[in-house]
DNA sequence: TGATCTATAATGATATATCAATATAGATCG
DNA sequence: CGATCTATATTGATATATCATTATAGATCA
């Protein structure tokens, strides 16, 4: 056994929470994951514990786990966080951040320029399905080097928990077209400025631009909500 | 039982902490955790789970856990995020404290100018131990209510978290004369103006005082540590 | 005496068992 | 036929048991 269990169980429940296989709601049988993971209640109601401080499930008391729902409010508040300590790291990343790493970013926003430049060329109003799946994974990359560039393990941890929330309650991208040229190319843009800044070693517009994605893909998740009839499950 | 196992467990620890009780390095033993608060295994390794995830116990694989030791570069890092999140929340908290929130720093504030005072006229250049304590038990209050005033779970979590690790770390308020009348002076006068700025709902001003503030305490605590042999235990 | 080896105890990690509360599905009755 | 009642199963929460590893204390021997 390479990892303890307790682990597995762990990693397994946020791989499931972020692949959208767990949706907001649903119950989690200890016993059924414990079966799935091949081990007993015991790891399984660590592994639990743990989200459930990290704030991704609820304890009701007697009557089990559920994936956390997040009100719209919650949902603020959620992004409000984020506008708290993603600039802040952006920050940090711009004085601290290295030049392979700085590369990486670059490669990140030349892939997605070809998949801009594609949709464009090929008059394509929505991206295929292999194209958001590359968006979407080269932006948690994108992020990830950005928030390890800070070498703040306080600020990783908490913005990877945020982040991983984010990607459970943002309907937005579980949307399937909400990749448009238009966001895909408004969408580079600001990655590609940000780069810019970090480049450019200019800490305040690095927390600025960070600031204005944040409050950006606010906007959309907001106006998506209100396009939205209730949330059903 | 009013409340669960597992809950009891935790607050048992977070107890513990708190009061100084728990100090870095120190080894936790699940069966003496378990006797002490009258539980079995499961509930004190699922209430150890949740805080090895806030990062205040560290589990050794297969040997145990430890209270977390702090690093002087680690300890960096906690004040690099509570400048991130807390000035943030004092902001947030100009422009949401109700009356009677900013009526309770007002008195708070009342209190302290009362010690400083008696320190001042009785030409006393230590506190007592009582002052101290009330000194710090308001000081908890004053920022409690601060960030509560946000109305923003996430960060009332993760500050809250942030400021047990201060009181687990900060080797300062446990060295007895910390108190003296030039740091309670200078530490009444920083939060009267805070409560200044809020009472105006001046958002960036109370930004920046919170801000100061957490600089000041880290600079405290690095001329403390630096003053210091190598730490023991 | 001092080093090493061994038996014992302590401990972490996990599995299994227990018990009460809840949900579910039949069965009974009006 | 529908409502209610009861037996059964499921589940959460906790306790206890098991097993491997590590620490500890003697015991043995050079």
């Amino acid at each position: 056994m390479v990892e303890s269990m307790s682990q597995r169980a762990y990693d397994y429940m946020r791989q499931k929470l972020s692949s959208g296989e767990l949706k907001p709601g649903m119950r989690l049988v200890t016993r059924r994951v414990a079966r799935e993971v091949g081990g007993s209640l015991v790891p399984v109601r660590e592994a639990l514990s743990r989200l459930a401080s990290e704030g991704l499930i609820e304890h009701v008391p007697g009557g089990g786990a559920y994936i956390r729902r997040m009100s719209r409010e919650e949902l603020l508040h959620l992004y409000e966080m984020r506008e708290a300590v993603e600039p802040f790291a952006a920050g940090l990343a711009a004085a601290r951040i290295g030049e392979s790493q700085l590369g990486v970013l670059q490669t990140i926003c030349d892939e997605w320029l070809v998949v801009v430049r594609a949709m464009r060329d090929e008059k394509r109003p929505h991206a295929t399905a292999s194209e958001i799946d590359l968006w979407l994974e080269r932006d948690r990359l994108y992020h990830d080097v950005i928030i390890s560039a800070t070498g703040n393990p306080f600020l990783i941890k908490v913005i990877a928990d945020l982040r991983l929330m984010e990607r459970v309650y943002n309907p937005v991208r579980r949307s399937g077209d909400f990749l448009t040229l238009r966001v895909a190319a408004l969408s580079w843009r600001a990655h590609a400025a940000l780069l810019r800044a970090l480049k450019k070693r200019d800490a305040p517009l690095a927390q600025r631009l960070m600031a204005e994605q944040i409050q950006s893909g606010k906007r959309n998740v907001l106006a998506f909500l209100d396009r939205q009839p209730l949330s059903r499950r």
